[in-house]
DNA sequence: CTGAAAGCGCTAACAC
DNA sequence: GTGTTAGCGCTTTCAG
């Protein structure tokens, strides 16, 4: 492991000469910079980051807390959020905490024990009280969820306003009997999301019994599968269904193909996020498309100026990105006219 | 930021028997450690990993340094090493090289800055010369492709085997005019593919022009759609083809939904990887399934314990786990009838 | 059982 | 222009 130290004793400078010199200080003459340099690369010389922070040097390394990777909501924030830093030489820390707080708490110590610069993170429904004082020291960004605990710099989406704009589809479409599936009411996006829906309804002037909502976990494609079985068997089963999670959907995909469900005859369906096999999935799944991409890139940039400029940018800061439904075959009316037929129907009446 | 020594001034004693306190050093009371320690918790102190690494102690960060988490492929290694790392108490780096070489080595040089316990590589196809110097002063471990020059230790599938079994069942059916479309030569795990592709054909008494190779950007999905567009209007259109990377066959899967091809009627497919929507594409996709998460446990392990025992485990390592094929409908003989139906008319024959 | 002191690699006063 | 020195937070001899 190559020292400044070690460079020095081989060109018979001192020690600080060579950190200035790899500093381009403007004190060192322009040959023992280049005779420094040289040297340094020659014998591969790489700054040890550890020894800098102890003189102050803040970390390159911006930790990205979230429940699981494979969630593709989840990649592409981190695809997007790695890009973009690794222009300004910063690293990602990837942390995963499959929605547990305990998980979650460990993950933060360890940034905080790496002196991590910032964290980005998507909190899990009731942060432990040790993990809210960890952040409190520690510049960090909320995205997607929002808990009340963490400071009021959040990037997300308006997921009341899509789930809303998804349901109202369904509504105007002349369906009485709408199922939502989705995350639980205790994470502030599954209590938007399900919020959006009954608005929705209200909206619509459909009596309270019209909608039937099924809260889970999120993340369980299984979940989806076993919930979408079971709506269907009952007596009251729902014309329609509105999904609140990608994980969900993905399951609610697997069991309607696999059963043979006619979609949109006998369901019509609104999933959620826009994966590559949603339009191919049988007449092309109706859904919200939500602008990850976008929101992970003003993320980014976001906490780039506020680590850059050592200013305390601690002004609440809140950007929310809208969602928009996608409209392909899954839907139609209860009778089975299809959407533009409906129209037109609409239209004639 | 709370230090030993703000602990040491409080409870009126030295920084090294804090230190000791909660090292749980035999040489201290019991009655000092429970004071420290409660001392500790209450000031919200975290040990500062940068000075500790400064003392000898190793990072307890490793790194996976991947092309893109996008693909499913390695969100799933991603998660894998995560989760096994968790376990004990590592933190796990995101670097993206978008397979540029450059960035590679930039993420290297960062890396090795930040000192990091090991590196788990899934290498551009020629890695600078100086990324090659940088890995070999690391514990390293290569994942799925295989670059001579960065040691011996690797962990990865058989590219050959699963793309020979791929298109062997091709064979069997009956074609003569198939098409691979896979990643670029350079790529160890490309070379693999379409060897295992050739030796298929050659295994099958097929003439050399039965076969016909367009390789290209594997991560490319308009590169998929391009292609597969471009082979079909030919004179020569192939009756089958085989895959070789996700993110084309995600791209070959859409531009054959648009364009309504009939599979396996006019073409019989096998892609490569099992994606969620794979089993409800068209006829339900013929492909090559690849234990990946098997191999990323199995590497995490394997690094686990490579870095716990101090010991110099540079032995030559490798794991070559099989993948299989997985049979669905988009794969049939020429002549319209389907697999079953062929083995009925190949045993009555 | 506990304290004093040295030193890890680097930077930044403070000399000359 | 360059050298000397101190000190970041921690561990680890070496002394009591």
């Amino acid at each position: 492991m190559v020292t400044t130290r070690d460079i020095a004793e081989r060109l018979g400078v001192s020690i600080s000469t060579v950190g200035r010199a790899l500093a381009d200080d403007a004190r060192i003459s322009e040959e023992t910079k280049f005779r420094v340099r040289q040297a340094a690369s020659e014998m591969g010389y790489v700054g040890n980051r550890a020894a800098r922070m102890m003189r102050g040097a803040s970390s390159n390394v911006v930790a990205l807390v979230i429940p699981d990777i494979r969630n593709s909501f989840y990649s592409t924030i981190a695809h997007e959020l790695s890009k973009n830093m690794e222009a300004e030489g910063f690293q990602l820390m990837l942390s995963e905490t499959d929605d547990d707080r305990m998980v979650e708490l460990r993950h933060l110590r360890e940034l905080y024990a790496n002196r991590v610069a910032g964290v980005i993170i998507v909190p899990t429904a009731r942060p432990h009280n040790e993990s809210v004082k960890l952040l409190r020291t520690l510049p960090h960004l909320q995205l997607l969820r929002r808990h009340p605990s963490l400071g009021s710099q959040w990037f997300g989406v308006d997921d009341h306003e899509a789930l809303r704009e998804a349901t109202a589809h369904l509504v105007a479409l002349g369906h009485t009997r709408i199922a939502y599936l989705g995350g639980p009411e205790e994470l502030p996006t599954g209590a938007d999301r399900l919020r959006g829906f009954r608005t929705a309804l209200r909206e619509g002037g459909l009596p309270d019994d019209a909608g039937r909502t099924e809260l889970g976990p999120p993340s369980s494609v299984g979940h989806g599968r076993q919930t979408v079985r079971r709506l269907l068997r009952g007596p009251d089963a729902p014309t329609a269904l509105v999904l609140g999670s990608i994980q969900l959907t993905l399951g609610v995909l697997e069991e309607l193909s696999e059963q043979g469900v006619k979609v949109p005859g006998e369901l019509s369906v609104v999933g959620f996020g826009d994966e590559p096999g949603f339009s191919w999935w049988g007449p092309g799944l109706t859904t919200i498309g939500m602008p990850i991409q976008e929101m992970a890139t003003g993320c980014a940039l976001w906490l780039m100026r506020r680590l850059k400029t050592k200013a305390g940018t601690d002004d609440p800061y809140t950007s929310v990105s809208p969602g928009s439904l996608i409209l392909r075959g899954s839907t139609a009316s209860p009778d089975g006219r299809t959407p533009s037929e409906t129209a037109r129907a609409t239209a004639v009446d």
